[in-house]
DNA sequence: CTGAAAGCGCTTACAG
DNA sequence: CTGAAAGCGCTTACAG
């Protein structure tokens, strides 16, 4: 493997002359670059990042920290990986992946070790162990979902009010007045999962405001433990006239439990819903909904932490991607 | 951040001292070791893993090359890519996840920069243009998935040939003779994939084996179409006493199609099938089954590869984790 | 058993 | 504009 002074050797200079090229932080006759250049190109020489790392004391690498709740119903998470992965090379960034381990412990042991520059919380809960580490070393980190109010760091998550919002003024504008809210079972709720109760608050606030009633329905994830719980709820003599979801194993598996019972969407009920892309695509979900925005939501996110990393003492923010409704004709009037 | 300097100062003893108890490579008498011990808590020491690659030569990390092919159906990706990170941390490896961008490339600068010390491949095709630069480079690496007979690389994959063995089996033995095999569409075949072809030509020979007469379908992997594709099969007046499935996408949207056509299995029609074990788990997928075991996989192929990191000249070897066949009463006599 | 020295491959002030 | 020197934080022969 070629190094900085076989180039320097080669090329007929020093090795900071090549290393300014390198960087290109320092100007260099064109001649000296030339030359230079064509020998990195005969050495085939590449810089060794770890060298560049100790003496930079920048890793120009991002940590990647996942946590999986086995509770939870996510196919969705590989797309994530992959966004922020590739976002991050597009800044220059590499990634490394960090799986939970005690993550609290995790997170201390990869800060203190200088891996990574920042960090990019995955699956955030309220409160989130892994917080603490994090604000204690006043390490840059970017959180994708939302915190509780004062985590003191960034965060870049859908916007789940508005979706609510949005999806409810949807049914309403129809003439809907008396809905089944279909949400994620207890525990998740349990574990902090803002995004649960913050669709959940927003959607029974706006309801109230567009007098829609509304039952609530915390639905499994386990396949046919919510399948039984929908056919309960569509199979009931006062059936609500249209259905809000948001929980992904619940409308995935909402056809199957419509087409036992015979009903017809939107005939005998309109549905809409908020869910993962990643299971629309897949499963070709034939509502009217709102989607995650992964790639968008992953590019908001590094794009933070990338800038933060740039300049350290910006505030704090919080950002909410605007949800898009796509109409999908799962709702008419009752 | 301390350093192995302040350590050493704090404990009264060389900065090589320091190192030998935290490599353990030498013995150090047990006082000097509890003086060094007592300042490392004291101060907090972590050792600074860059500057150690630096001296060793060793990054103690290895890349996980991820791509991502559109036309493909992989929920289960999310799976592996956790799995294997695990797997990394048992052995003491940290992970670089490296997205598609220009694979081969890709592949190349991540050797030569020396970032990673060995290499995963996910996702393997048979002729996969990420084989080149690390046959090149004589790096070490291990493919999750099986190549082309000759690519010179460790392997680890699910024993295809002898699932499809096994399903075949299972239906001949039930008594059944007119089987359709329900697989991936042609463009799966085509960019390679060796799961879909080694099945295929198992299927098919032990078929022939059994006197079992069969009907290929290459489904497609959109949820529209391979629910129409089945309905074209199982609508007809010849319809097959049995279903062999291997598509993901077309064992999800099976039993939309059933329950369309007022088909019950196996009173009607019988199905066994080979699917990931994420999508069997997540939709309950209720067929006789064999599951993808992406765990054991994932341990075999870490396990292979940190092996071969000691020992650089061991043979090339190919791993098949054995199938298991899990029973759930969807096949009967037809 | 312990320590002084050299070296891993870079970058960055600082002279010239 | 170019180069010699020091330094990033470790490890590893090699003396003692």
């Amino acid at each position: 493997m070629a190094t900085i002074g076989d180039v320097a050797r080669e090329a007929g200079v020093a090795r900071s002359t090549v290393s300014s090229v390198l960087t290109g932080r320092k100007y260099v006759t064109p001649e000296t670059k030339a030359r230079i250049e064509a020998a990195i190109a005969a050495l085939d020489f590449t810089v060794n990042q770890g060298a560049r790392a100790l003496a930079t004391s920048r890793s120009m690498t991002l940590g990647l920290v996942v946590r999986f709740h086995e509770s939870e119903f996510t196919p969705a998470l590989a797309t994530y990986i992959v966004a922020v992965t590739d976002v991050a090379r597009a800044h220059g960034y590499r990634m490394l992946l960090l799986t939970d381990f005690g993550a609290a412990d995790a997170v201390r042991t990869v800060i203190r070790t200088r891996q990574v520059d920042g960090l990019v919380l995955l699956n955030v809960v309220e409160n989130d162990v892994r917080f603490a580490p994090i604000v204690d070393a006043a390490f840059p980190a970017v959180l994708v979902g939302m915190p509780a109010e004062l985590s003191g760091l960034d965060a870049v998550d859908l916007d789940f009010p508005a979706a609510a919002r949005t999806l409810v003024d949807h049914l309403a504008d129809a003439g809907h007045r008396a809905v089944t809210f279909v949400t994620w079972p207890d525990e998740v709720f349990a574990v902090g999962r803002t995004y649960a109760a913050h669709f959940r608050d927003a959607c029974l606030e706006q309801a109230l405001r567009r007098r829609v009633v509304v039952r609530i329905l915390h639905a499994p994830v386990a396949p046919d433990a919510v399948k039984e719980a929908l056919r309960r709820v569509l199979d009931s003599n006062n059936r609500p006239t249209a259905l809000v979801v948001h929980n992904d194993a619940a409308i995935a598996m909402l056809p199957f439990v419509l087409r036992d019972l015979g009903l017809e969407v939107p005939r005998d009920c309109s549905v809409v819903s908020l869910h993962s892309a990643e299971l629309g695509r897949q499963f070709g979900i034939p509502y009217t909904a709102v989607e995650s925005q992964p790639e968008r939501v992953s590019e908001l996110a590094v794009g933070r932490l990338v800038a933060r990393l740039l300049s350290p003492a910006d505030a704090v923010s919080t950002v909410l991607v605007k949800p898009s409704l796509t109409v999908r004709g799962s709702v008419a009037c009752p």
